[in-house]
DNA sequence: TTTATTTTTGACCAATTGGTTAAACCAAAT
DNA sequence: ATTTGGTTTAACCAATTGGTCAAAAATAAA
């Protein structure tokens, strides 16, 4: 029973690598433990060696499923030639969100792993399927059509990404801002962000 | 000679915590050892022991000189009544990316760590005269004076941070997407921004 | 010089780390 | 029932870790 042999494979491997996941997010490569994960995932941790061979495997096999379904599903509507660029900043910054609400740590850990080691993880960022050259040639398109207000349009994409993004990585300094000024808690905080980066944006870019 | 005595003591001292510094920057507080603070300092592991008690003693004494330095340089020119908030703007993107250029791994380490442990940590920002009530309620001033849009301040002051930081956090991916796009490198890139933030910013929240 | 204090060191320690191994386990095939 | 194959485990290992300590070196006081 090939079928119900590979089910039962997948299904520890599955098992390992949602726990690896949860445990290096939460505590970094350096502070993730192998008999952490192993205890997360109720196995031996000899069992996370017969599947994975080393913490660097193991890393890099959850780093490369991470960061293709996070790039993936952001790329995916920013390349979409059905959207006008005031479409997509608005659906962009409100998909972007979310789905980083449902993952709140996530950005956190790419970044600084991305950074810690970069020779060794930016291949698996470059060779992700991260195209925008639709989207920049889109943005020049509109500029010359009048549409928009004369922009950079990497200066623009990455202003985007960091009134997106900034605030998860930055989520203890922004609630102790914030606390100081209103009593407005995180998560409103950010569904209002939703609202307020699109106006923002277009407010800036837009011809009057 | 107490003077030559406190003059030696504070050298080594010094000298540690610079080490210390450069070792807890690079590699986070996981990833630092003992052992290579020591052979960056050139002096004997036990003589670390002897100064600061332990590791965590070590790493809070230079993340609350780092956090004290960084937040006060910046706060102090936002607070300053002498500035109209567009001004402030210009001024704020130009000196903190200029900051920040002097210590481009300060960020991602004040931020990595900031997350990593916030029980312990964030007291510690709190408590390092992070006072921005003169900034908001200018903001608040201005609007009702018609000077610039309405606009909420935190999300305003956010947005500065997020635009002027995250770049410097997210290098490693930023280079990819401008690299993709031009040969511009990331110093270029983000003495670019000096210019191109204001003016978005300003483009934003402009009345015209 | 001699004594007292402080600073610096090399050797050491217990605990933890990633990783290995040989044996046990368990389902399927013979 | 026995064998065969992959799977899982407990026990173990060498290396590394933060931390200690007693003695040496350097400095100041007498």
């Amino acid at each position: 029973m090939v079928e119900k042999l590979d089910k039962r494979h997948t299904g520890t491997e599955k098992i390992i690598l949602e726990a690896a996941r949860q445990v290096f997010i939460r505590k970094g490569f350096d502070g993730a433990r192998m008999q952490e994960i192993a205890d997360e995932a109720n196995i031996n941790k000899a069992l996370l060696h017969y599947y994975f061979r080393s913490k660097d495997k193991l890393f890099m096999a959850i780093f490369v499923e991470v960061i293709q379904s996070f790039i993936l599903s952001s790329v995916k509507l920013i390349q979409d030639p059905g959207h006008s660029v005031f479409d997509k900043i608005r659906l962009f910054v409100e998909k972007y969100i979310s789905l980083i609400q449902e993952n709140p740590y996530l950005p956190g850990f790419i970044l600084n792993e991305l950074n810690r080691r970069p020779d060794r993880l930016v291949g698996i960022f470059k060779s992700s399927g991260l195209e925008l050259d639709y989207f920049f040639s889109q943005i020049e398109k509109e500029i010359r059509e009048g549409k928009i207000k004369p922009v950079e349009p990497e200066h623009l994409l990455i202003n985007m990404i960091s009134m997106c993004v900034f605030p998860f990585v930055g989520k203890p300094m922004i609630n102790t801002i914030i606390l100081s000024y209103s009593e407005k808690d995180f998560n409103l905080f950010m569904e209002e962000r939703k609202r307020t980066i699109p106006e923002f944006i277009i407010n800036s870019i837009k011809k009057q």
